[in-house]
Order: structure tokens, then sequence, then C-alpha cells
DNA sequence: GCAAAAGTGTTAAGTCTACACCCATGC
DNA sequence: GCATGGGTGTAGACTTAACACTTTTGC
């Protein structure tokens, strides 16, 4: 598949490549210094920082559409992306704007346009390892950065609420299946999940109850190693077991009855 | 928003009117004889049932289009409708089957008709009380009927996989959100209440652990009333509170943690 | 009166919660 | 040696699971 890289040339003639009116967006989620932080985008000409996104080719699955999307953004493939809401409602994009937009950026854009149009949108999230994503801008954007959950409001069109119902989703997620282990380094310690645990959940949990539950789940590794150069009481370190991990999200799914 | 009703000018002039290359899907689950049903269509010229499913008008929201679809086959309206997965593989449709199925309509599709482009749909479930749906076919069905799940199979396309996902979707939702209650009659009794999670689960459950879990989620209201004309002893008759039930749907988000 | 179905309560097992003590490290 | 953080164990509260007896009704 012939990616284009050219700006002038997808806002004129994507038409011809990408599905009319359907557009993938990824909540990309890292964790880092005791925070979440999501991927955004500086768009060019705005003062909003918006999810990264993209259109689908139309030969492509939507999923490889986003899984294109948060490589492209990170360098990083085959990782835990899901989608969780589709984003349909036809105010949810202006014509208006986005030909307004495109002016500053020096194309003059029809309002009849394909990029003009009303888009749907389906929204992805992933859980990616801080350390391990590049971040690299679109050729809409200036920069790409993690920022701080606090920090990120007031994102560009709808994309707050996409933000907001991707984190509803996660924390709901996390209730029966074990997916934050995705966010992590290959080696981690008990306390630096759990700090991640407190953070998507916005609430401390008790250090000996949590280390019970997650070995309860039977995908963790305990290393021989510790943790090295570190204050205090050395911390032992742990992996996750992928095997393992890949049925105990496929067994997450009966929980409860 | 007029609504079109002649299968021609549909097929030949839809593109007018409904987004390209999007629709929604609705996967009705209703509950009778003891059995799952789904509200499945006879298609023309074909031997598969098919989900039904519909267009979105290029105004709408996606999710009006599965409610207008919902209450085109059935009748009912505002009832729990949810988007559950976006179903978008290219290899999904086809291009050909389309033409073909449209010739046997007596209409001619060019290849080119936004009729015989791939689609990506967006798929939707529904609970409804099997009593209150009066099954309608849309213009390219001869019938619109029932059909038990364990008869639902080798469906239209892939929507036997859709099927799949949305039961999928339903038993792990039943686990953290008391989603039952909406394929029952207003006024049921424990029993029906617990045949229905048992056909919905597959598995038997004990009926007395069953009733105090229900009566502790706190939305059922029981009545003085009790069944009558019943063979034994009569059972007492349930409704749930519509009120605490939307509480409960909400506060279902924060289980487990 | 008997079979079938429904109402209700109890006990034991298991899980979760809260909490305390000891150990290792850096200063 | 002391403050800080990490490792581990346990008793009590709570929840869930298993189970039995009684009541009502139609035949």
């Amino acid at each position: 598949m012939s990616v284009l890289t050219d700006p002038k040339k997808i806002a004129l003639h994507g038409g011809k490549y990408f599905l009319p009116q359907l557009s993938v967006d990824c909540v990309i989620l890292g964790f880092h210094d005791g925070e979440l932080k999501v991927l955004l985008l500086k768009m060019h000409h705005s003062a909003h920082w918006a999810l990264p996104g993209g259109f689908i080719y139309k030969e492509e699955t939507v999923d490889d559409a986003a899984h294109r999307v948060l490589e492209e953004r990170t360098g990083l493939k085959n990782l835990f992306l899901q989608q969780f809401h589709v984003f349909g409602n036809p105010a949810r994009s202006s014509s208006k704007a986005t030909v307004e937009y495109f002016k500053k950026e020096g194309i003059h854009l029809d309002k009849n346009s394909w990029l003009a149009q009303r888009f749907v949108t389906v929204g992805y999230y992933a859980l990616v390892d801080f350390a391990k994503a590049q971040p690299h801008p679109d050729l809409f954007s200036d920069a790409c950065e993690w920022v701080s959950l606090r920090e990120a409001e007031d994102l560009f069109m709808d994309h707050s609420d996409i933000l907001q119902k991707a984190l509803e989703t996660v924390r709901l997620q996390l209730n029966y299946q074990p997916i934050g282990f995705n966010l992590l380094p290959r080696k981690f310690t008990m306390p630096e999940l759990q700090r991640l645990y407190e953070t998507i959940l916005g609430k401390p949990l008790d250090r000996r109850n949590f280390q019970r539950r997650m070995l309860a789940y039977g995908i963790l590794k305990k290393l021989a190693e510790q943790k090295k150069g570190v204050a205090h009481k050395a911390p032992f370190l742990y992996s996750f077991d992928t095997q393992r991990y890949r049925k105990a999200l496929a067994a997450g799914l009966d929980g409860g009855w």
C-alpha cells in the first residue's frame, strides 16, 4: 500500500485513496512520573491539542488503519489497541472549520471536498510503554507530545469527549481484565505496578492486598533480580508471561456468574 | 427527515441521501418459550437470514440510525440499544454479490454504484420484550421473524460473526450490569427472570442465591399480585423500577476496585 | 394426598479488608 | 540508628455457594 506523504495531495486527492467520511482516532496512553499521559498533536495554526487520527485506505481494515496511526505516531507496532466507541454525531465535525483550517495551510478546499464532509470516527485506545514510544507529529501538526491528563483539556473538536470515553472504558476494563501491564516496561516492580493502578483508578490501594490480587491473576513472573541503585529496600522485579496473559485476557470474559 | 420507501430509489439514488460505505446492523434479542431469539430477515432470493440493518442519513446520528432500524423492524422505540463493535474488514462485503443480488431484484446496479462498495458496519444490540415487538420485513426481505439462536446459523455475509460478538458482549455485560430485565414484560416472576439468565449464560443457577442477588441490585419492586392461573404454587410478580435501574446502570461502572 | 414449583433461612467456605511486624538500604 | 519503603502473614468482616424444609396448587 502506498502511503500518502504530501499534505496537499491528501487534502485535494485523499478522496481517491481513503474511505469517505470515516476516520479513526487513537487515545494513546502512557505512564510516566506517576502520571497518566496521553499522546497528543499540536495542530498547525491552532491552540488546541488533538488526538492522533487518520483515514482508512479503501482496501484497508479499520483496525489496520488504527494500528498504522499508532505506529506512525510512536514507532510501536502490534500493541494492545482496542476500539471502544463510534462517534457518529453529524455535528462533531464542521465543514466550515475544516475549510478554514486548510486555508491557513495554504490549501484551498472546496466545501464539497471529501475532507469538508461530516466524519464518523471510530475511537481506539492503546496502552503503551512510555519509554519505548517515539512521538512523531503527522503532516498537519507541529508537535507530538505526551500531555498529562490534568492538562489535556479543551481538545480539538470533540476529542475531549473521545478521551473521556476512553478513560471510562479503561477503568471499567481494569475491573475484569489485567490490561494495565501494557503501560509498563518489560521488567517492573510491584510498587510501580501499584502506582499505575492507583493513577488510573484515581485512588490509593492497599499495598499487600494489591500484591496478592496481582499475583492471583497468575500472569506475573517474579524474577530473581531486584531493582538496583534504589533507596531503601530493593523491590523485586517482575515480568509478565505473555502466554498466560493472553489466556487471562480471554478468560476475563467469564468472571462473575 | 424524508424516509426512502422505494427499493429502486434506494438502490439507484441512495447515495444522495445516505452516508457512503457505512451501515448499522442490529442484533435484536428477545426471550420466548425459554429460548433466546434473534430477529432476522429472510432476504429476497436468498437462502440466508440476515440481521436487520440500514444506512445512515447524511444528517443523522449513527445512533439514531440504529434506533430507526429498530423501530422500523419492531415498532419499538427508546429501547436499550447499544453499539458494541465496528466490523471494518474490506472483505466482509462483496461488490459482485451485491450487484448480483440487485439483478435478481430487477435492478441493474453499476459496479461503481454506492451500494456496490465496501461497507463498514457498526453493530448494535437491543434487548426487547418479545411480546411487544411486531416484526416487519424491510424492503429487501420477504419476512421478519424471531429465530431461535440454535437455528440462527450460516447468516448472510458476516452476520454470524456479528451475532456471535453481540452475544459475547451481552454475556459479559450481564456480569456487571443488570441489563436482562429489558427482555421481559413489565411484570414478571422471579423464576421467569432466572430462566432468562440461565438461557443467556447457558448454565443453571441456584434459585435462592439468584433471587438474593437480583433483589440486592435494589431495582426490583415486589408487587402484591401473584401470577394467576398457574399450576403449583403461584409466584409473586415483580416489576422493575426504571428510576433506580438507570442509576444502577451508571453505578455498574465502578464495581471491583 | 402427591407431585411439582415457589418461598424462605442457615451454615460453611471462600474472599476481601484492614492492619502489624520485620527487613533492607541510604543518609 | 533512624527514616523510608518493601516483603510477608493473619484475624475479622463480608460475600458467595451449597443446601433443606415448608407452602401452595392442580390433578
